[in-house]
DNA sequence: AGCCTTTGACCAGCG
DNA sequence: TCGCTGGTCAAAGGC
């Protein structure tokens, strides 16, 4: 075993215990907007160029669609102060294998990322079936329709890492699902678009193509378990070992499928949580029918799963992993395109230190104790994430021990309407914004106002924006959203939804 | 009994 | 060549 080294401490966003919010999200289906609609909505794209998150490197054009986003046009994961990671994401990409996609905790080296925290008791019915989720029409600013924009995600979702991706093409968007396990996640796409019916058809497609060529893929989560999430596949542990400039202790799994390649790394930290997960290779077999009957893990929620899903085939927890993997696999098959401007997936550009530095990751964690779901996304202003499609008042401020930056907290403007949020900014990125939602709405976002107004904060805002919260329904929380106008404007705004009844 | 985890040792790649 | 490091092996033990 080699000698462990001062573990450098991997910086984290931390957050105080929001018990109120955490109860709120349990139950309070009525106030969380979908993961998708959420992202969708943070991201919209302008036709007119003036909105869209632009590209930290500039170029991107104009029109941005989440899925856009998602291939390139979010700021890589790895902040400035992450070096190290950025060099181990960069030693990976040298050694052969290819990465792909969602780091799923990494903070963004320009100081912008996203993180996609799935909570748990998250249902994917909760995070995928959201009625405004993805790309509503309504949300017209959108460079592709609805079904588009869920084609396209959903044929991300087939180049999966847990199943067979092929990050080096960029599905089409005709293009086809591989496998029975990608058309799950599929399934979990179709589902995060509500539009499950769309993909059905071809999910039951058991003329699984096998890839070939390795791949590889990143999660990060944070996940207070001893094991990674169980993602379907039978693993056995064959090594761990604490690798220089990490903290965290990693462990080698294998799939133990005969002939299976498929090797997975999870790094520990030092709270016990899963912190990464990287994936390597491609399972050359489907996924084994549900394993926990056999070994006694079964779960309620799985048990419930059985009998309640309806949908992909999966509930509770299974597929809230499915969500969580699902997601990934559509962040990371999208972000492995990098830069949108580009045109092409660049799939060996862990070996271009610069283009690496570029990378852009979606970041997903899990906290599996934890009801809360966000998505960070950096920005530049505070107020660009009041935009959400509601009214909000600022009643507070605070600067909390630890923490140089204040953290504001806003209540809805809307007679009645008890929900809250506030803001914060991480400490160890001032760029990193995270909003917590406390409550539902009881109404409707205020029909009719500029997607970019803040009761609070007359904020002037790219009245070309659509309103994307005018057609949400009412099981769907608020949001924040950037303020994209300003092209050279990055989004750093931190959503946190609630799972959805 | 079978499967899995643990853990020290070993190996290979790289600078 | 040597040392470092990451990845893997395999024996031992546990469940």
């Amino acid at each position: 075993m080699s000698a462990r080294p001062p573990p450098p401490s991997r910086p984290r966003l931390a957050l105080p215990p929001r018990s109120v919010a955490e109860s709120l999200f349990t139950g309070a289906g009525d106030a969380s907007p979908g993961p998708l609609t959420l992202a969708s909505a943070l991201f919209p794209s302008e036709p007119d160029g003036g909105g869209g998150v632009s590209s930290s490197s500039g170029g991107s054009s104009g029109a941005t669609s989440f899925t856009q986003l998602l291939t390139g046009n979010l700021a890589p994961p790895q902040p400035a102060s992450h070096p190290q990671q950025q060099q181990r994401e960069a030693e990976r990409g040298r050694g052969g294998v290819a990465r792909v996609g969602p780091a799923l905790s990494v903070a963004p080296p320009a100081g912008t990322g996203a993180v996609f925290t799935v909570p748990p008791g998250l249902s994917p019915s909760g995070l995928l079936d959201s009625p405004g989720l993805l790309f509503s029409p309504t949300m017209g600013g959108f460079g592709m329709s609805h079904q588009q924009a869920l084609a396209q995600v959903t044929a991300q979702a087939s180049h999966s890492p847990l199943g067979m991706f092929d990050h080096t093409e960029q599905p089409s968007f005709s293009a086809a699902p591989t496998s029975s396990e990608a058309m799950q996640h599929m399934n979990s796409a179709a589902n995060m678009a509500g539009v499950s019916d769309m993909v059905t058809g071809t999910t039951n497609n058991e003329n699984v193509a096998f890839q070939s060529a390795e791949a590889s893929q990143r999660y990060q989560v944070n996940a207070p378990v001893d094991k990674p999430a169980d993602d379907g596949y039978n693993w056995r542990k064959y090594g761990q070992k604490v690798v220089k400039g990490s903290d965290c202790p990693r462990s080698y799994y294998k799939c133990t499928h005969p002939n299976c390649p498929v090797k997975k790394q999870v790094e520990h930290a030092e709270d016990g949580q899963i912190s990464e997960i990287i994936y390597k290779g491609k399972h050359n077999h489907q996924r084994p029918p549900n394993k926990r009957g056999k070994d006694g893990r079964s779960s309620a929620a799985e048990q419930n799963e059985q009998s309640n899903d309806t949908t992909s085939g999966l509930s509770g927890i299974k597929r809230d992993q499915e969500a969580i993997y699902g997601m990934s696999d559509q962040l990371s098959g999208l972000s492995d395109g990098d830069d949108m401007d580009d045109g092409e997936s660049r799939p060996h550009e862990a070996d271009d230190k610069e283009s690496d530095s570029k990378k852009r990751n979606i970041q997903i964690s899990s906290q599996r104790t934890s009801t809360e779901a966000k998505i960070i996304v950096q920005t530049t202003s505070e107020v660009d994430l009041l935009d959400d499609g509601y009214r909000w008042r600022k009643y507070g401020q605070k600067v909390v021990k630890g923490n140089p930056h204040p953290r504001s907290y806003y209540k809805c403007t809307y007679a009645g309407c008890n929900v809250r949020k506030h803001i914060e900014r991480a400490s160890s990125d001032p760029k990193a914004v995270i909003t917590t939602y406390e409550g539902k709405h009881n109404h409707e976002p205020p029909v009719g106002r500029g997607s970019n107004q803040n009761a609070g904060n007359s904020v002037p805002s790219n009245s070309s924006q659509p309103n994307m919260q005018n057609n949400m329904s009412r099981s769907q929380a608020s949001l924040t959203r950037a303020d994209f106008s300003n092209i050279n404007q990055r989004p750093i705004g931190v959503l946190q939804f609630k799972s959805e009844e």
